[in-house]
DNA sequence: GCGCGGCCTTGACCTGCGTCAATCGCACGC
DNA sequence: GCGTGCGATTGACGCAGGTCAAGGCCGCGC
């Protein structure tokens, strides 16, 4: 239990060195010169592993606003964000839209309970995506089981934050979701070896919205009220800097 | 692709055939008496793996009101419900709640992303559940990789659901928010092989405000106005018809 | 430099749901 | 049968956040 990890801690997993720097890898293709591999599921695999995986991976660049699947699709492939971000979401019929969650380098979606996707994935930013087969990475899955301990990881590792994004959606108030927000984004950041202090928010007030069940208007009115009471600062270029963490941190537990 | 189950498939795997007929199982132990084994995370498993299954679990009896375990407690062992209700929640330092879920007959808990719990769970109903010893279940699925599939499966179900439930938090009205927990009720029900129409409601107008994102009176009134409408009658224990599923159906995916 | 369009901000007003409080219903113990 | 207590229901009222609408800001193309 020191050395190996286990299969339901994919935060020590994961988790091992966040590295301080790193450019995304280029659009190409070749894994051996992967710039964020410590922080995707590619991370643990072995020589062999990483082998195998390297032969089936394809290379995706997006454009902002570009989709990636829409919900109901045949999840004929998985995918693992190398630089960028992407936006996961799901749209009731009559167009109201919740934002599931944001991901960034790392981060692995297309995950399906059945062969189906049960969500829209769309580029928030300019993104570059690893590509994985699913009937390939499957098979892979069958000849190496760290690679399955290593997806069950991450899944429960979603489900955490899954979790507590519930808790977010149905008891805070809006001044507490943002502090949350900003404050959860910051450390995702700081995960990545990015800034964590002027935190970089690239997606739009409504993106941000619909995240958090909230309107646009409602987004924006609360930030220009963390602003006048000196909590946060809005910076250029969609950067947002945290003046009084701690103050930041009460709020987002609810004063 | 049609012998082997999908690990990201658990719809296939766990949804095979709801049987018809089941008891809870006897509070004694023995998994070769098992009746809800097919719903569980045991189902797939052979009989090398089953007995080895057998061997190292617990009987937990519990009734209602009955704690299992607490948020930030170290997560020792997993659970599988096989009888009763059990919910699992999250609590705000002043004392909101959120409950993630209800769980039932089949249902899996305590799959955690990291040594702690990230939920509290306790008991709704008088409830059953085999515990497995967290280090002694690890050490089986790193011999039987199909017992590490099996569970992919079931972490990526519960994210769905959970995905699911985001939507419903963040985007939903009063009105569809209980007409949408009707009808999943209701089909998990079915799943299970019990009634799918008069539902069993066996938890409190409060757990399902904490479960919605709702109070209380919110709850209540919902239910008075479903009911005045026509589209569902309150019966006695805690059951609840659904007169008009299309209905029903059509207001929860948002009118 | 200028106009255009998309996003953000701000204001005025509205409403769905929360809050507070009273009452009801019913299971249970004696 | 009768009291007791907890959960459910209902009502009156308030407010956080939604809705609607008007500018403001800024990057981009020509």
């Amino acid at each position: 239990m020191q050395q190996r990890h286990s299969p339901f801690d994919i935060g020590r997993i994961a988790g091992l060195s966040p590295a301080q720097e790193r450019e995304r890898g280029e659009a190409g293709s070749p894994c051996g010169a992967c710039s964020v591999r410590h922080l995707t599921f590619c991370a643990p695999l072995g020589e062999e592993e990483f082998d195998h995986v390297t032969r089936i991976v394809q290379n995706v660049e997006l454009h902002p606003g570009d989709p990636l699947f829409d919900e109901g699709e045949e999840a004929t492939h998985l995918y693992s964000v190398t630089a960028g971000a992407v936006k996961v979401y799901k749209l009731l019929p009559d167009g109201r839209r919740q934002i599931i969650g944001f991901l960034f380098a790392g981060d692995f979606l297309g995950l399906a309970a059945d062969e189906s996707y049960a969500y829209s994935a769309e580029a928030v930013t300019h993104a570059s995506l690893c590509r994985f087969p699913r009937r390939k990475l499957e098979a892979l899955l069958e000849r190496f089981p760290r690679m399955e301990r290593r997806l069950l990881g991450m899944a429960s590792h979603e489900l955490a934050v899954a979790q507590e994004q519930m808790l977010l959606l149905g008891r805070k108030t809006a001044r507490e979701k943002i502090a949350s927000f900003l404050l959860t984004l910051g450390q995702r950041s700081a995960y990545r070896g990015q800034a964590a202090n002027p935190v970089s928010v690239p997606m739009s007030r409504n993106d941000i919205g619909d995240y958090l069940g909230l309107t646009t208007e409602t987004v924006s009115r609360t930030f220009t009220q963390l602003r006048q009471s000196g909590l946060i600062a809005l910076l250029p270029a969609g950067r947002v800097e945290l003046l009084e963490i701690d103050a930041l941190r009460s709020i987002a537990e609810g004063s």
